[in-house]
DNA sequence: TTGTTAATAT
DNA sequence: CATATTAACA
């Protein structure tokens, strides 16, 4: 009873099948990920599309294009909550440097946000999403029928992408809402991140740093300086929220400028060395180190270190 | 409406 | 116990 074993099993709470599909955000392996060179656009697509397959630049170039839109389209089409706004009739994005890297290639299903895969070519690192390896397994069986959506995981990467996002905002503009669509997760809802947020506020007060006495580099200030122009209020479009759309630019904020202000934090040991990268601010469970038990405490749901003796 | 906070569930 | 969702509130 104390321990959680959810690596084939999913809880037992009785009898409710509650599913907890984790939300894979890693890198998908060039078996995932399709091949531009693939024809995801038949030519009847194209034809509707009008776009003439020869003469232009490159066959893939159209793919993408076509794929883009349509991914839109579909997306739009199926998960459209309410009022949203489906002005996301842009055109193309205009390919400015865009080479071969897709960003964000998610391979969502309909519309089944449950596992989800996100590039992450920051280079720092590349955790290889050791979440659900191959447990993870379809488990779409009773969410298949129902809305309910599975508990978020928030993996390494998707905490970092988190991380990264409000450090860039800023504590100011560190909203949910901007935060969400900045971090362009497929399937995350503002509620997800503020959930996070809210935590991430928490362990900040506790362990940041109790003395406001210096102004924090992170807690204040400095905030996304420019290169930031989305988030609803200007009304601008480039909102997709979950798509890979509408982003010319896979990045949604510009790689992080270290500051290196001079953190003269006094760790508990850990450096927080936040110049080199936003990696992860701070440490915590996402760690994917190997200690992961920074955060709060150590088991986190999906993954159990070490459960031998102990407690 | 969105952002926060508390409560509740897992 | 920590984490994530849901509800209530500002």
């Amino acid at each position: 009873m104390g321990e959680e074993l959810k690596l084939s099993e999913y809880d037992s709470s009785g009898g409710n099948n509650d599913d907890r599909v984790l939300w894979e955000v890693g890198l998908p392996g060039a078996d995932d990920l399709t091949p531009l060179t693939l024809q995801l656009i038949p030519a009847e697509l194209a034809s509707a599309f009008r776009i003439s397959p020869e003469s232009s630049k490159s066959m893939a170039d159209v793919n993408r294009a076509s794929q883009n839109t349509f991914s839109s389209l579909q997306r739009w089409h199926s998960q459209d909550m309410s009022s949203m706004n489906n002005l996301n009739f842009k055109p193309f994005n205009e390919e400015t440097t865009v080479t071969e890297k897709d960003e964000t290639d998610l391979t969502r299903e309909g519309y089944d946000p449950r596992k989800l895969r996100r590039v992450e070519s920051g280079g720092t690192e590349e955790i290889d999403s050791a979440l659900c390896n191959e447990n993870c397994a379809d488990d779409s069986s009773a969410n298949k029928t129902l809305n309910k959506r599975a508990r978020l995981v928030w993996t390494p990467q998707l905490h970092k992408r988190f991380i990264e996002v409000v450090a860039h905002l800023g504590i100011k503009n560190a909203v949910p809402k901007t935060i969400m669509q900045l971090m362009n997760v497929e399937g995350l809802t503002r509620e997800n991140v503020a959930s996070h947020l809210q935590k991430y506020r928490l362990y900040m007060k506790r362990q940041g740093n109790e003395g406001p006495s210096s102004s924090d580099h992170l807690l204040n200030s400095t905030p996304a300086q420019q290169s930031l122009r989305e988030s609803g209020e200007s009304g601008h479009h480039l909102r997709n929220t979950n798509g890979h759309v509408g982003m010319p630019t896979h990045m949604p904020y510009p790689p992080q400028m270290v500051q290196m202000p001079m953190i003269g934090m006094a760790n508990g040991g850990m450096p927080v060395g936040y110049g080199g990268g936003p990696s992860v601010g701070f440490h915590h469970q996402y760690s994917m180190m190997q200690q992961q038990r920074e955060w709060s405490g150590n088991n986190f749901g999906y993954y159990h270190p070490v459960a031998s003796n102990d407690k």
